[in-house]
DNA sequence: ATGGCCCCTG
DNA sequence: CAGGGGCCAT
């Protein structure tokens, strides 16, 4: 996983340390393999908040009398962090031989910890941090004083053994401090949700820097370590590793009778130096060597495994284990420079680096994790404050969205259908036959002759200005039908002309009318909103946008050979109408959208549907879809499966969704050819009627034109916004399908059952090639 | 047996 | 427009 830590090598060791594995090579004896050529009481890189981690971990050897408590809390460390720690310090190793470093180690632990804990776990930290930290001042003095004492041996035995005796109590209440604290972790886990904990966690941090801040003030050399380790990340890296091996209990497990015999040693010393006072004087050399311990550790160190090796690995302890703590805090603080960086060049949402981190408060994924959130406890903060202020604005956008779109729904309903097609058919029960079916009648053919060629050269599409350089054109374009000619001979001219009068002239239309299906309505006015909110003030840049994802397209379109310019394109529809052109651009939007994966997108509408989606592809159809298959059945009456998918790339296609859409055509098929048997019957009464020879005009009148009420109500249907131009391609193959009705019924070929299906067979020969332009996922018009 | 289509119904 | 039944081809 990439990881903001994989930029900080000397991290990784560390986030490998933490992992759950456990495997038998983690067992102490493991721990002193010859191959790597260590000494056999080589420390295991067991990392420091492990068995914090751990808590009902198998308990281990127990690792000497020193860490009682630790040991029962031990579990198996990591092989990785190990074998990471091998190619490196070697001197922490032998201090941490010497038990006074599980204090150290302890202390470190906490320091990790404390991230977990709440914010009274943290104060009490503090105190214990406090604590540590005076047991460090004490133990330098009596290091130097050891010194010292090695310079001059006969004295101060007792006061020695005194002082281990102190450590070691010390020891012990930081190691019960530590089980407490532990445990209240534990519980915290279990019971805090996430807020809480990252709300903790933050005020910990305050709390934890507070303390070491504390703590500098005891012990300068803290902040002077954390100086030495500025510049020096390698050198940081190491510290902590030597903090986490100063946890780690295997010397003691390795070494468990030397260490007895160790003990004994110390509690002898300590005795011995506890009638000696603590000079300051010896403090302060302590602390001066504690100063180099960066890089002079080791030659310490070494001293230390000789008589007094407790007192100088005690030393070398609490010296690493200052270094570690400002290293520690160095670490997170590059590591979460480095994130931030990433994080801001990455602003929507990195899934590495977010990944890495442990959002989710998992439990024992969380528990694992919680290590290296500890240690990363800032960058995490700082990362789930941003995902917090992203999620919250995305929430706060998705409500308002919501509450937009819910107040969209309430948008008055307008002009259904079925009342145009009524009132068709009222039409055609009409006694005047020659006003009901425009088809028919001689009068009619003549009107519509003439008035044809110029509607064609009307088409808006094919004059087309640049979209955005001439607006004024649009008004007449849309509609190429000429109210009044169509009103002077169209049937039922009161109520069917009124009618087609609303339909056809885009410029002022009325508002699309909320589609049916409420929940996609609802997702739609969401998405529409989402894509307004998001590409509004991409607005002034549109051109080249609007040229990428429309205007081409629909040139392409418009020149298709099979049919005439009838798609106008969106520049032009947003002119048309602001509603328009919301559509078009929330389409132009969702299209952009759904290119990409991940996004919120979906099947944005004309009639105002979108469906938010997770995945690239939309599992279920959208309204949108269902309007972009009808305006794809003006091109293709029976288009296969893989056309469909060619054409709907945004959906995931699946048997069901395969098996919807193919019902679709095939109901819009069933309606087409309703229309057409409906008309043609129509015609074939009126040509009855008319009892003149029905020849004569039928070729003439079976036509379909813009101007007709069949195809008024095909567009209705199929186009109910009227936002598309009906290709000429489809008036043609429904004048087609019209006529071989006509002919059928004339002929009386509609008495054998199947006769429609010779019908459907030139029907479906008739298909033309969908245009390009509805290869782009989502609706190529609003 | 399966899938596609048509037809009918709600 | 969806669902169910029937038919037909594979």
């Amino acid at each position: 996983m990439d990881s903001p830590t994989d930029l900080f090598n000397d991290s990784s060791p560390q986030i490998r340390a933490f992992a759950p594995t456990h495997s038998s090579t983690d067992l102490p004896g493991v721990h002193s393999q010859p191959s790597t050529g260590r000494p056999a009481f080589r420390p295991p890189g067991f990392p420091l908040i492990h068995h914090l981690l751990q808590p009902g971990g198998a308990p281990r050897r127990l690792g000497g009398q020193l860490n009682p408590n630790l040991s029962a809390h031990r579990h198996l460390g990591d092989t990785d962090l190990e074998e990471d720690r091998e190619e490196r310090d070697e001197h922490v190793e032998q201090d941490i031989e010497d038990g006074d470093g599980v204090m150290e180690g302890e202390e470190s632990l906490l320091m990790v910890k404390k991230r977990h804990t709440d914010a009274a776990l943290a104060a009490e930290w503090s105190q214990d941090v406090l604590k540590v930290k005076r047991m460090k001042l004490e133990s330098r003095a009596r290091d130097g004083e050891a010194e010292e004492g090695g310079r001059r041996r006969e004295g101060g035995r007792e006061g020695k053994r005194r002082e281990r005796e102190e450590l070691k109590e010390q020891l012990e209440e930081a190691r019960e401090r530590l089980q407490a604290l532990q445990e209240k972790v534990w519980r915290a886990f279990g019971e805090k949700n996430m807020a809480e904990e990252e709300r903790k966690k933050r005020n910990r941090y305050k709390e934890g820097r507070e303390g070491r801040r504390r703590g500098v003030g005891l012990l300068g050399e803290e902040e002077i370590t954390e100086g030495l380790y500025d510049e020096e990340d390698i050198d940081g890296g190491e510290m902590e590793k030597e903090t986490f091996s100063f946890l780690s209990v295997s010397p003691f497990d390795s070494f468990h009778r030397r260490k007895e015999e160790k003990q004994k040693d110390k509690e002898r010393r300590m005795e011995r130096g506890r009638g000696d006072g603590l000079h300051f004087e010896s403090v302060m050399e302590g602390a001066g060597l504690w100063l180099d311990c960066g890089g002079l550790i080791r030659g310490d160190w070494q001293g230390g495994i000789e008589e007094e090796g407790e007192e100088g690995g005690q030393k070398f302890a609490q010296a690493l284990k200052l270094e570690l703590g400002s290293a520690v805090a160095r670490v997170i603080d590059r590591v979460l420079r480095l994130y931030t960086e990433m994080t801001d060049f990455t602003p929507s949402s990195p899934p590495a680096a977010i990944s890495f981190l442990p959002s989710d408060g998992g439990t024992d994924g969380g528990r694992e994790r919680g290590e290296w959130m500890g240690l990363l406890a800032r960058e995490e903060e700082k990362m789930r404050r941003k995902e917090e202020e992203k999620r919250g604005e995305q929430d706060e956008e998705k409500e308002k969205q919501l509450q937009k779109s819910s107040n969209g729904n309430s948008l008055p309903p307008h002009r259904s259908e079925p009342t145009d097609l009524g009132m068709s058919l009222t039409v055609q029960r009409s006694p005047d036959i020659r006003k009901a079916h425009p088809l028919l009648g001689p009068p009619l053919s003549a009107h519509l002759n003439p008035s044809h060629p110029s509607l064609s050269l009307h088409h808006p599409s094919l004059p087309r200005p640049p979209p955005l350089s001439h607006p004024p054109l649009l008004p007449s374009a849309p509609q190429p039908k000429d109210p009044p000619s169509s009103t002077s001979f169209h049937p039922s001219s009161s109520s069917s002309s009124s009618s087609s009068n609303s339909f056809p002239p885009p410029p002022p239309p009325p508002p699309p009318p909320p589609p049916p299906l409420p929940l996609p309505l609802l997702h739609y006015s969401m998405q529409q909103l989402f894509s307004r909110s998001l590409h509004h003030p991409q607005l002034p840049h549109l051109p080249p946008s609007r040229k990428d994802y429309l205007s081409d397209p629909f040139l392409e379109f418009s020149s298709h050979p099979s049919s005439h310019p009838s798609f106008p394109p969106l520049p032009l529809l947003g002119h048309l109408d602001p509603s328009l052109a919301r559509h078009a651009h929330a389409g132009r939007d969702r299209e952009r959208g759904m290119r990409g994966d991940g996004g919120i997108r979906g099947g944005g509408g004309l009639d105002g549907e979108l469906y938010l989606t997770a995945g690239g592809t939309q599992e279920g159809l959208s309204p949108c879809h269902l309007k972009k298959a009808k305006l794809m059945f003006f091109y293709t009456r029976y288009p296969s499966s893989n056309t469909l998918k060619t054409y709907f790339p945004d959906v995931k296609f699946n048997r069901c969704v395969t098996s919807q859409m193919i019902k679709w055509f095939s109901n819009f098929r069933e309606f087409f050819y309703i229309q057409m048997e409906r008309f043609a019957r129509q015609a074939v009464r009126e040509a009855l009627n008319r009892e003149g020879p029905p020849r004569l005009g039928r070729e003439s009148q079976l036509r379909v034109g813009r101007d007709t009420e069949l195809y008024r109500i095909l567009n209705m249907h199929y186009n109910k916004s009227n936002v598309y131009q009906v290709p000429e391609r489809f008036i043609e193959i429904s004048e087609v399908a019209l006529r071989e009705f006509y002919s059928a019924i004339w002929t009386g070929r509609d008495s054998d059952p199947c006769w429609k299906k010779g019908i459907y067979k030139i029907i479906c020969k008739l298909d033309s090639p969908v245009p390009d332009a509805f290869r782009l996922p989502g609706c190529p018009v609003g």
